[in-house]
Parts: structure tokens; sequence; C-alpha cells
DNA sequence: GCGTCCAGGTCTACC
DNA sequence: GGTAGACCTGGACGC
């Protein structure tokens, strides 16, 4: 019989609007079910206990995690749980934000679907190189690159699908095997350097997560991280709970000439200027102004 | 089939 | 601090 942990979710919370928040439930281990609103992952239980397969839904206002694990226990069982909220951010708060967003009509969609919790992994780590396999490609090669990651690195559940790697799996790795089995290309080294420095402890990104720096000395150090300029970096702020940054890219960039800019390309100060007032939240308030579609559901 | 472009950018060298 | 050119991959596109 599966083991099925449970949580009461908050008032303010939302499961579908935080699995389909951005790409990250289209990533492995993601595996999101959009038909019934399930989203599968595997969870890393540390060294001396095999990993294990979940699925992840919400119903009447409580969040399940339906283990595939035949045994789990209280320890096991916390952790799963404490990950699940840290993926789905159950504790953070976004009411001044709102405030924001409701004083723009076009922007009250996002209270009213209770949007505003971004999808992410249980270790920044994770995110970091999630987030460098989005750079200066396409999103299909992205998804090539984190599904070879998995596949070739990962460690299996009992019911064979696998976690994402550990930073000490990916630096037994020379430089060769990210260039040729992840195909990751000139991010091979970066991959093998990150790696390297996690696991010896002279790099440790889940800091970042209750950091007392501001958000540029912050960034500043995510950008120290070779791979990691200042799309990345913002990126990885909002996934840390700051956001200060715009984290432009190309699709963002082109979202916002179709919808404020008459289709017009236009200079970044200007997508600036136009989130200024959102204050510390403008990162959030454009990636959701510019996703609103994904939210038709 | 082949060449070019570019996508959820970043790094280095140079000014 | 700003900019040009190089950098892997792989799908789309034009010829």
């Amino acid at each position: 019989m599966p083991k099925i942990l449970s949580f009461d979710a908050p008032e303010n919370f939302s499961f579908k609007a935080t699995v389909y928040s951005h790409g990250w439930s289209q990533l492995a281990p993601f595996d999101l079910d959009s038909e019934n609103w399930k989203l599968k992952f595997v969870f890393d239980t540390g060294e001396d206990e095999k990993p294990i397969s979940a699925v992840i839904y919400e119903n009447e206002g409580k969040v399940f995690i339906e283990t595939k694990a035949k045994t789990l226990n209280k320890k096991l069982s916390e952790k799963i749980i404490t990950d699940t909220k840290h993926i789905l951010r159950i504790d953070e708060e976004f009411s001044a934000f709102y405030k924001h967003t409701d004083k723009q009509k076009h922007l009250r969609w996002i209270a009213e679907k209770k949007a505003g919790r971004l999808l992410r992994s249980p270790t920044v780590f994770e995110d970091l190189v999630k987030t460098i396999c989005t750079t200066n490609c396409s999103w299909a090669l992205t998804k090539k690159m984190v599904s070879n990651l998995v596949e070739k690195l990962g460690e299996p559940s009992e019911t064979g699908e696998k976690t994402f790697p550990t930073a000490i799996a990916m630096a037994k790795m020379p430089v060769e095997f990210y260039r040729d089995e992840i195909r990751s290309g000139y991010r091979s080294q970066y991959f093998a350097e990150l790696a390297e420095k996690v696991a010896l402890g002279i790099v440790n990104p889940e800091n970042w997560l209750d950091s007392e720096l501001s958000a540029k000395d912050l960034k500043k150090e995510m950008k120290s991280i070779k791979g990691v300029g200042d799309y990345a970096a913002e990126n990885l702020l909002k996934l840390v709970g700051k956001y200060d940054g715009l984290a432009l890219d190309s699709w963002l960039r082109s979202q916002f000439y179709k919808k404020h800019n008459g289709e017009e390309v236009c200079e970044d100060k200007l997508i600036e200027k136009h989130y200024e007032n959102y204050g510390s939240w403008r990162g959030l308030a454009i990636w959701l102004d510019m996703s609103e579609r994904w939210h038709e559901y």
C-alpha cells in the first residue's frame, strides 16, 4: 500500500498557479500530469535511504503526497513534507505584492488566481544547475540537458524513477562527460567546476536561501559562479524569494514588446521603467504580467 | 542535403 | 562600465 502524507494548504495557496508558474514543472525529475493536476517528483532522502517517488496534488484545501514507498519512517515523512512545502513555497506571503497588483486593473487576476509562488527544486544547487541549462539555448535543449543529468547521474527510487544528481555525484564526472553525454556544450566546464566547489564546501548555494545580504550583493555572489550572468542570477534571486531583478531573457523581452510596446523592440531601460513602481516585487510583477495566458485554466 | 539563424546568455579581452 | 566576438547544441527555415 502506498504511504500518503498530507498537510493543510494556506488560504492563499493555489496548486495550479504554482505548478504552472514557470517551466520548472517540465524539468526532470518533475513530471506534470496536467489533465489530473498531479505533479510527480523523486525525493532524495540522503545517503542511507533509497530515493522516494511520489505524486503531489491538492484536494479540498489539503496537499497530498502519495509516495510509492513500502515503508516510511517518521524522519523520512517529515523530510518529504518539508521538501514539498519548500518546492511549493507554502510559507511565503504575497499580500504586500497583491496590494501592488490590485492597483492595476489588468493585473487583478494575479490575486484572484492566487498566483505568485514560483515552483522550485528542493535544493538551490538543483535550481542553479537547471538555470544554467536555460541559458543561450532553446527550451527543448534545456529539457534535454536536465533529463540527461537525471537519467545518467540520478539515483533510482525503488520504482526506478531517478533523482536530480547531487553535487557529489556530479563532481565525480569529468568535463568530457558533460560535453559528450549531457550535451551541455560550453557549459560542461561550468558544471564540472561548480559541482566540485559545492562538493568540497567551497561554495554553498543553500546559504542563499536565508542570506542576510542585500539582493544586489547576493546577485554579485551568484554571478561569481561561472555560467551565471545577469539573467541567471536574477532568476535565482526569484527562486530564493527576492524579486528585485527582472531576469530579462529573450522570451521575456519579446513578450514585453508584444504586450506593452506595440511589438516594437526597445531598450531594457524602458522595460525596467515600466515596472519600477513595483519596487522589490518588480521581478515577480513582470513575470506574471508576461505569463498571464499560462494561467487560463 | 546544406548553410544560416537563433533560442528562457555569459565570458573574456579590450577600450 | 560598456562593447565585440566567441561559444555548444539542435530545431526551424530557406534554398
